[in-house]
DNA sequence: ATATATATTTAGCATTACTAAGTACATATT
DNA sequence: AATATGTACTTAGTAATGCTAAATATATAT
């Protein structure tokens, strides 16, 4: 029941989380999983199912762009993503909506 | 797009707002969507076609109960929805739930 | 040799908030 | 009297998204 309600709360939050680690620096789709779960405790331990389809996403939003790493050594290539400037401005709307929507929550339930 | 978001933010909590309301005392539907607009400022500004499907699932899933009132006069009679004990516990879930959820995404994001 | 960790892709499912339309009665306006 | 608006509930269908699950591939550890 809880696992249910859980799923449905992480809907809309995710590509504003993804592009505010993208915001630091350019990811690969594996490490933005590890850094989601390490950095929530737990909280958003996202499926490969989940991400990749929300990087893909955003690419056709032009929100971020990627390159294919050459691989130094034994590496594996991997495929780093890096943020726009529009997702940089999509990131600010989220971040103001989403604190202005917790507020509302917060209020209906405190009061 | 904003709006985009905004929809997908609601997913999940709309259950806990209802139950909130409803743990005051009975309420019909189209109150719910009166007080929800009125006491989030307009945050929360559910459809018809939002709200009944939500009660009905909750009536399903033994979290609420309804009773048609007798209408005094020339009152029309109104569906009138109650919260079970299993619906408050589902409540403090829901709200726990809601607080380690946002606390995440806050960490996540202030870093 | 096998298992685990890293790394990406994709098909299909379940859930839910929405649009949109319909029903019905009461009150207010023209 | 006729029309519009407000109250109150119902339901069919759509879009979006997080999930399961499987497949592919290489590197490292047991």
């Amino acid at each position: 029941m809880k696992q249910k309600y859980e799923q449905q709360m992480k809907k809309g939050v995710l590509e504003m989380l993804v592009l505010r680690l993208l915001s630091e620096n350019e990811k690969y789709g594996y490490q933005l999983i590890c850094e989601l779960k390490e950095r929530s405790d737990g909280t958003f331990m996202l499926k490969e199912g989940t991400l990749y389809p929300i990087l893909y996403r955003m690419e056709e939003d032009g929100l971020v762009t990627n390159r294919w790493s050459e691989p130094k050594g034994r590496e594996v290539s991997k495929k780093y993503y890096r943020i726009t400037g529009e997702g940089r401005a999509v990131l600010t709307e989220l971040w103001e909506l989403w604190q202005s929507f917790a507020g509302s929550v917060g209020s209906i339930m405190k009061k």
